[in-house]
DNA sequence: TACTTATATAATTATATGATTATATAATGG
DNA sequence: CCATTATATAATCATATAATTATATAAGTA
């Protein structure tokens, strides 16, 4: 693991969002790539304004990055963020999120997005 | 750095802890070892009761143990909590605070702890 | 152009959080 | 026992945060 020092000041605003049951999952589903909004409603079981606003405040951290594709928007983590390392290393203690996305695919819901 | 899997459950009580400025610095401080309360405030430039509080919240959550010798309060990492390896993993990302410790000794101001 | 799907935003409201002030407890020294 | 020092707790209040509902935007399609 990387070992990129951050004041306590630039740590502070990663960790207060890393402590969203809803963000630190979203962050673990990006580790194995980037996806799509619907994938995370789907997973999050939430409403999508309401992953909408937890997108927003991640990629107002710039913790992540979007890209539009026609209709839908795709998220990743940005690799430019100045707490990067600490996110990753963050993920890293968290299990394995790509199950779920895999039971997405099982399900047929990943394809609505591609 | 170790690789002890949380499940998000586990994890988002302790980063939600750890995403604050007074409990990270406090924590940044214990990497180096134990530090009694009145250290806290004298570092963190807070109010006595507010540093108690995330005290209080930081030893609730066990991320911290405490040690009572005569009048005064010693506190420590605790190796057996669960998120352990998560919480050092977050301080080694963040700079070190043992500078703040030392400018306390040079201003005579551990002494009276110990 | 109208309709649909995907996503974002805004307003509202309820709950959580943190600081302050006052007070309590616990240990120590006269 | 009383006073002092160190720490904890409780009550209050202001601010931050998250979810919901309604609405807006943007792209694709008939």
């Amino acid at each position: 693991m990387k070992k990129t020092r951050l004041e306590i000041e630039e740590a502070v605003p990663a960790l207060k969002l890393l402590g969203d049951k809803a963000r630190l999952t979203i962050l673990g589903m990006l580790k194995n790539g980037e996806c799509c909004v619907c994938e995370f409603t789907e997973v999050l079981e939430m409403s999508q304004p309401s992953v909408s606003q937890h997108l927003r405040k991640l990629r107002d951290a710039k913790i992540v990055k979007e890209d539009r594709r026609g209709q839908w928007v795709f998220y990743s983590l940005n690799e430019s963020y100045e707490a990067y390392d600490l996110v990753l290393g963050v993920i890293d203690h968290v299990s394995d999120q790509s199950e779920k996305i895999a039971e997405l695919e099982r399900q047929g819901k990943r394809i609505e997005c591609k």
